[in-house]
DNA sequence: TTGCTCCTCACGTCACGTGAGGTGGC
DNA sequence: TTGCTCCTCACGTCACGTGAGGTGGC
């Protein structure tokens, strides 16, 4: 007969764990003194014990553990379960390897910039959407090519949009398909949101995008002319962390009412889902 | 303007998040509606929450975040925090690695034997311990050869602890130490613990055996006749999971009163410290 | 007016760690 | 008798998820 405390020293647990597997069931002791409340355990107790240690070293919660040692789960379900437990651990070491490719990223602006990066990127979903749009195509990115491109698509847009009796359903996007070679022109799209439920008007194509597992997402602040900043710091983001772009960016114009340097602009590039 | 919803489903966050990060203070809307408490946020808070979701996807916690953010935290500390950051994901890396290992141990136990094993194998630390101790050698292990030892080395023991006016403080150990090449005769331990601070007898023997960071334990239930079992198990245990055992093994034997049936003898094996 | 959105509590998560406050054992 | 051990609450951990119960906005 042993008290907690010499109990516990045998197996190498805290008291507090043998109390929290009493109250848990787990592992009653062989025998409560009624008068003082305190534990008594023998031998017998310690395969036992020894049992729900080495199943908690595997990753199994105590709940499940206590399925297990009471005999309620089959062979069958417990290897089934062993496997699900090695493909967890798995996945974890997928996501801390990422971690750490993220942070060394992280450090290495640092080192570039001493000081917090002026674009933080984030990779989130995008839902589905169903905008109108119209197209044109250009030869180079930058802004003196996009600038007058936009310019001229969005009024019109905005015009078509409203004769065919539409209410935008968001910010204004741009839309930048990955061109095959070097040579093919670019393709950019002027678009606007609109409800799923909306007629179509023959002024307007609708381009529904769908669902955009990941993808990666930063903030640019001010006038456009600067904008390509943002996307060398997603770019570069996304070699450092081997993230691959997967066929397009997009623009979400949050906030562009006053002046150009207030504008807050979304910058988005499609990665590889994973 | 955007209330919570519109801001959340903007920066893929849920509305509790928001809440969450506007009770830390981590992240206030731009303003909050005095009467119905409803929260507005702008264009402007996107930048700081886009800080906080990329920092948080480090690993980094929220109130950490919190100190980065508000500047409270040089470069200097940053870089090493982030270092630390790298360290703490590997260890959890190699921590998750064994952890498949062990349950791969596991399954392979399971198909071999189709039910629960015999024998859990537990890692834990063993404290110093002070023994007094008799010693004697072997050609060969097993219960024929070293039965007839123990039966007189113990009983050896016990008398002259006693004669020595000492006290055991614990259940008497054996100690088995690896010898250098199979020709050398095994080297057998019978101790028995005593305190630290007890006197030394001219009859005994004192050993000191120092702390063991890392050992693998199991229980053996019954006689020592068949404790080879719980041998072969440990060993087993220890090839498969690849944890190479360091010196010497120890049969600890806390049940020995009655019939030898009803024995119960904890194995130890020393395990490198990693 | 009816859904839809928002709000504020407040509990739950998982396996204990860590006091606080009090009593029993040698 | 004095430390030492044990006991029972009960809160804290971390970042929210998930109702419950109630009100505002279009």
């Amino acid at each position: 007969m042993l008290n907690a405390g010499a109990f516990a020293r045998l197996a190498g647990v805290s008291v507090r764990t043998l109390h929290h597997y009493d109250e848990l069931g787990l592992l009653k002791p062989a025998e409560v003194d009624t008068r003082t409340g305190y534990r008594r355990y023998t031998m017998l107790e310690l395969p036992r014990l020894h049992r729900i240690l080495a199943l908690r070293d595997l990753g199994l919660s105590l709940s499940e553990i206590q399925g297990i040692i009471d005999d309620e789960i089959s062979v069958e379900e417990l290897r089934a379960r062993l496997r699900s437990l090695q493909a967890e651990a798995t996945e974890r070491i997928g996501a801390e390897s990422e971690r750490i490719i993220r942070v060394e990223a992280r450090i290495a602006q640092l080192e570039a910039e001493n000081e917090p990066p002026p674009y933080d990127i984030v990779v989130k979903r995008l839902e589905a959407k169903r905008l109108a749009v119209l197209r044109d195509a250009t030869d180079a990115f930058g802004h003196e090519t996009l600038g007058p491109i936009f310019e001229r698509l969005f009024p019109n847009l905005y015009a078509r949009v409203d004769r065919g009796g539409l209410q935008p359903a968001g910010p204004a996007v741009a839309l930048y398909f990955d061109r095959p070679d070097p040579n093919t022109p670019i393709e950019v799209v002027a678009g606007v949101p609109i409800d799923t439920d909306d007629p179509p008007s023959h002024e307007l194509e609708i381009l529904d995008l769908p669902e955009v597992p990941r993808a990666a997402s930063t903030i640019h602040r001010g006038s456009m002319g600067r904008v390509v900043a943002g996307y060398e710091a997603i770019l570069r983001w996304a070699e450092q962390t081997g993230a691959r772009p997967d066929g397009y960016g997009r623009e979400v114009y949050l906030d562009c009412d006053g002046e150009p340097e207030t504008w807050i602009t979304e910058l988005q590039l499609a990665l590889d889902p994973r």
